[in-house]
DNA sequence: GTCTATAAATAGATAGAC
DNA sequence: GTCTATCTATTTATAGAC
């Protein structure tokens, strides 16, 4: 049965994608998994072959949903601080895809085991999309060192604090960090740093 | 013997501050460290009775020691810009530590178990300094708003960039994310949001 | 304090019935 | 495709000799 098949596979994906996420390759088992997803222990293998072909699955999944999403908000036309606080949205909806991501990273363990050679060299998803939006919203192109580090600045912090208030700041009470204030931070930033690339 | 005592608890913590960070705690085990560290099996449980109170301690050595650098840093005389550089660069020397706790923060899992209740209140090691010496170098103490606003955008870029140079840059060759381009990216940094706050 | 040996639990993966 | 049962390996933790 075609739909069946996808059915379970797809809940395999998709409950992986939290899993891996909150505990990390090694703290997340294929029966954690199985249960979670209400399949059978088996069937992990049975679609996957592996535990590590699963955790690429995810990242893959995660990574070009990404990308594709950072493409499809910075069309020309958006203005570029919008932009960015809906790629921070985007982040805080999917905050497992950007946390496994994370990990992953950092890891230096599954990162040559699931990132081998130059596939390292890639950016952060929709990088040149938000360098266009910057060239953009100038009117003019920057020096390459200008346009770079206005790229490092907004990513990092947008990333960076997806991540914060995914981890920390959510469902506390700790001054400046609903994600109304975030935004507002962003939108800040984003206008400090085009009025100095000016 | 309590020569012998300390050498093997201290090179056991220190094997351990390594392993965690670039393993995790559920990638590490007990027979990684002892190999590595060259002690016996046993004598990790001997000294620390589990591996969580091993990884508890682990994480309080890391904080302490940042927290103090950065007190120490960031005294009175110290410029802004400099002292966010000297602590770039303390991460980059200490990376295993800033590695060993960001994994904990994302990690839902061994957060509740390692940090119940509210002692996940405190900010990041240091933010108090951080936040006098933004005072001293305005001449005047800001709005709230504005001084968490600067204290977000410093802090998020100098953490976040740090663990990407460690994790991704560091041995590469990408353009504008050598370590002097870095330093340069945040004294820059500094000097646009101090700009913007008088 | 340090070691070997081992207990007890759990992991990933697979074989084979249905 | 789904299930149960099981193999093999590895884990943390501990008991007991030295």
């Amino acid at each position: 049965m075609v739909e069946k098949e996808l059915e379970t596979k797809e809940r395999i994906i998709s409950t992986s994608r939290v899993l891996f996420a909150e505990k990390g390759f090694e703290g997340t088992t294929i029966r954690n998994i199985a249960t979670e997803a209400e399949v059978n222990v088996a069937s992990v293998n049975y679609y996957f072959s592996s535990k590590e072909k699963l955790f690429e699955a995810v990242l893959r999944a995660g990574f070009n949903d990404c990308a594709a999403e950072v493409t499809k908000i910075m069309i020309p036309g958006t203005r570029l601080e919008d932009g960015l606080v809906q790629m921070f949205r985007y982040h805080l909806d999917h905050r497992h895809d950007l946390l496994s991501m994370f990990k992953l990273l950092m890891s230096t363990q599954e990162k040559q085991r699931f990132m081998p050679d130059e596939s390292q060299d890639f950016g952060p998803p929709g990088g040149k999309c938000v360098a266009d939006a910057i060239i953009r919203e100038l009117g003019k192109r920057p020096r390459d060192q200008d346009l770079h580090w206005a790229l490092k600045i907004l990513f990092s912090h947008v990333t960076h604090t997806a991540i914060l208030y995914t981890c920390c700041f959510k469902d506390r009470h700790i001054p400046f960090t609903s994600d109304e204030d975030i935004e507002q931070s962003i939108r800040r930033l984003c206008r400090v740093v085009l009025a100095d690339l000016a």
